[in-house]
DNA sequence: TCATTAATTGAACACTGGTCAATTAAATAA
DNA sequence: TTATTTAATTGACCAGTGTTCAATTAATGA
C-alpha cells in the first residue's frame, strides 16, 4: 500500500546491521531469520535485500566487526604490563577463550559455521586473525616455537571454545577450567 | 492413488536408516532432507514419519551405530600389542582423530551439532563415549593424570577434528599434522 | 511541473520439517 | 469365503525459510 517510506525512516545499512546484530546475538544464529529481522526493523523482508545481496553478506558485515574486536583483545593483552612473557602468553590464550565464550553466536559464525555461502565471504578474515595470534604467540614464547606448535596451541584453545559453545556454557562457569586448560597447553611448550 | 504398498516393498526402520545413512554420509547433514530421503526410498515423506517420530529420532538411531564404532576403535587400540603404554596412548589419540575425520558427517552429529532436538536425544551417548576414552587414557599414562588433564587431552584432539571437519579436509591430507598435534599434546603430560 | 531515480512492498517460488484425514493392503475373525 | 479390523501409505496442508522481482511511490533534479 505504501512503497517507499518517508525520508526520516528510510533504512540504512548500519541500521540493519545493528538490529540484526542485536537479534542474532541475543537469540542465536539458528533462530535468526530475514523475516524476523524485517519485523524488528518495521519493514518488509524484501527491503533488506535492497541493501544486502543475501543473508551471508549481512552476516559477513556483522562479523567483520567481531574480527576487529578480537584483534583488539590481542593487542590489548600485548600492551599490558606483566611480570613475564610467559604470563603474557598465558593471558593471550586465556583472553581468546574469554572472547569466544562471551561472544558465542559470533564465534560460531567466525570459526565454526559450515554454511558454504558464509564461508565464501569469510575467506581471509579467520586466516588473518590467526596470523595475528600466531605472531603474538611466537614473539612471547621462551623457546622458539615451530609453526606446528603454534597451530597446536590454537587448535587446543579452539577445541575448548567449540565445546562450550555447543553446550552454551557461559565463560564464568568454566573460567577455572579455562585457566587449567591453558596451563595444560603451555606445559607442552615448556 | 495407492496408499499402502504391496507387502514386499513395505518400508522398514532399518531400510530407512540404511538409505538415510548413505544419503547423509555422502552429501552431509545440511543438504539432507526428509523429502530427499523419501524420494530416494521411493515413498512419500509422510511415510517416514510413521516409522520415526521426527528427523532427530532418525539421526539418533543412525548415529548410535557410530558411537558403537568409536567404542570399537578404542577397544581395538587397547587390544593391540605395542612397545609401550606411551605408544598406545599416542595411538588412542591418533585413532580418535582418524575416526573423526573419516566420519565427518557422523562426528558432526555426534559431537558438534547445536540442534536442540538432536541434542535432546544424544544425552548420554557422547558422555559415555568420553568416559571410555578417559578410562583408557588414565590406564595408560605413565604418571597419574588429573581428570582435568584427561579433559584437556580430549578437548585438544576435539579441536583438531572440529577444525578440519569445518574445512572438510580428509584425514589423509592432515595425517602428518595429526601426528605432530598428538605429540604436542602428550608433551603436556610428560 | 514533470520526468527520473531510489527505496519499499508483497506476491510468488522453491524449499524445509511436520501433521493428519483419507485410503487401501494385509491380517484376523466370523 | 466373507466381513471386519488393523497397519501402512499417501498427499494435501500448515508454518516456516531464503530469495526474486514487477509494481508502486517518495524524493530528487531539470
Amino acid at each position: 500500500m505504501s512503497p517507499r517510506k518517508s525520508a526520516q525512516e528510510e533504512l540504512t545499512k548500519t541500521a540493519i546491521i545493528n538490529v540484526a546484530r542485536e537479534l542474532f546475538v541475543t537469540s542465536g544464529y539458528p533462530s535468526f531469520s530475514m523475516r524476523k529481522l524485517a519485523k524488528e526493523l518495521g519493514c518488509s523482508h524484501g527491503a533488506i535485500y535492497y541493501h544486502f545481496k543475501n543473508k551471508a553478506e549481512l552476516f559477513y558485515e556483522i562479523v567483520t566487526q567481531d574480527f576487529l574486536t578480537l584483534d583488539c583483545v590481542l593487542e590489548e593483552v600485548l600492551g599490558t604490563q606483566t611480570n613475564s612473557n610467559e604470563e603474557k602468553l598465558y593471558l593471550i590464550l586465556f583472553e581468546y577463550i574469554r572472547f569466544g565464550l562471551t561472544n558465542q553466536p559470533q564465534y560460531e559464525v567466525m570459526f565454526l559455521i559450515k554454511d558454504e555461502e558464509i564461508k565464501g565471504y569469510l575467506l581471509e578474515a579467520p586466516n588473518n586473525s590467526y596470523l595475528h595470534f600466531a605472531n603474538a604467540v611466537a614473539s612471547l614464547a621462551a623457546k622458539p616455537l615451530t609453526p606446528k606448535d603454534i597451530w597446536s596451541l590454537f587448535i587446543g584453545i579452539h577445541g575448548f571454545v567449540t565445546h562450550y559453545c555447543r553446550t552454551e556454557t557461559s565463560f564464568e562457569d568454566v573460567k577455572q577450567l579455562a585457566k587449567s586448560h591453558v596451563e595444560f597447553l603451555l606445559k607442552a611448550i615448556k
